[in-house]
DNA sequence: CTTGACCTTCCACCGCAGGGGAGGCTTTAC
DNA sequence: GTAAAGCCTCCCCTGCGGTGGAAGGTCAAG
């Protein structure tokens, strides 16, 4: 099977196939005569583990790292039990986060109705958004 | 005031405000004859509203462009508060994705307690993990 | 006069998951 | 035989919000 074939099979890009395989996420293949890429039907199941493994959050690092422990000491479950767990306690984190953001804008928005745009201080930007915001916490990344 | 001091008063450092300068959030100040940069007090009044202003999601290009709305039209609000709008709805819709996927990992996790590591098939890379998931949505993008 | 703190510009890099395109082979179809 | 796909490697680009460092200028104290 060459590349694109297995792309197609596979719903991605050959592009993206050549750069999971840097990023060790997928195997080196044989190599055809002249230099394409063989697959067999391992790189399909390893392709579709790894759509799975993200669509689970996991990133193609923390992919690589459970390919890399299946590798060395047999069947990576409970590491990648271990790793959902994080991913659970981040998501929750993370869920906790953004809600606490969404309601400071909502608060932020409502506060806006109540305002008189021709009193807007000429040294602010916009006193819709408080400058001296106390309830600023440090900002909110969303990675 | 030189960039040091108006760092440390703001809490950030002297490379975040040229940063923010580039960034086009921070209007170019006056300069001493040495090259120094010389703010003035509207420089920290303008990093306080950058500030809060990230602190409610807003993007730095999202800042620039309602400061540019200020300086074209007046004040801004009415700009700011659909900017507030859209993003409580983005809020909405991304923890609604988070919650989803959370429920999704806690599936698979608790779903892994169930497994035997023995069992873990040798053709997959982990079980825990079923790749031919059918609930697998498009790998959840968290922007 | 020299040391050290502070400032200047410019260039490069981080993570993350790829995408775009150049320049050059090989294979396939007509 | 020739044109069109398809493949190869290689390097650069994206967005976002900065951070790091090199090479050099400036200012105050000792």
């Amino acid at each position: 099977m060459r590349i694109g074939e297995l792309a197609t099979n596979a719903g991605l890009t050959a592009k993206t196939i050549r750069f999971y395989e840097t990023a060790g996420v997928l195997p080196e293949p044989e190599r055809q005569p002249s230099g394409y890429r063989d697959y067999n039907g391992s790189a399909l199941a390893r392709l579709r583990f790894v759509k799975a493994a993200q669509a689970a959050g996991l990133t193609l690092a923390e992919i690589r790292q459970v390919i890399a422990v299946r590798d060395l000491s047999g069947p990576p479950c409970r590491h990648v039990a271990d790793l959902l767990d994080t991913h659970a306690a981040d998501l929750d984190r993370r869920i906790a986060e953004l809600a606490a953001l969404r309601d400071d804008v909502q608060r932020l928005r409502d506060r806006a109705k109540s305002l008189d745009p021709s009193r807007c201080d000429d040294t602010a930007v916009c006193h819709v958004i408080p400058a001296d915001d106390p309830a600023a916490h440090p900002p909110a990344r969303i990675p």
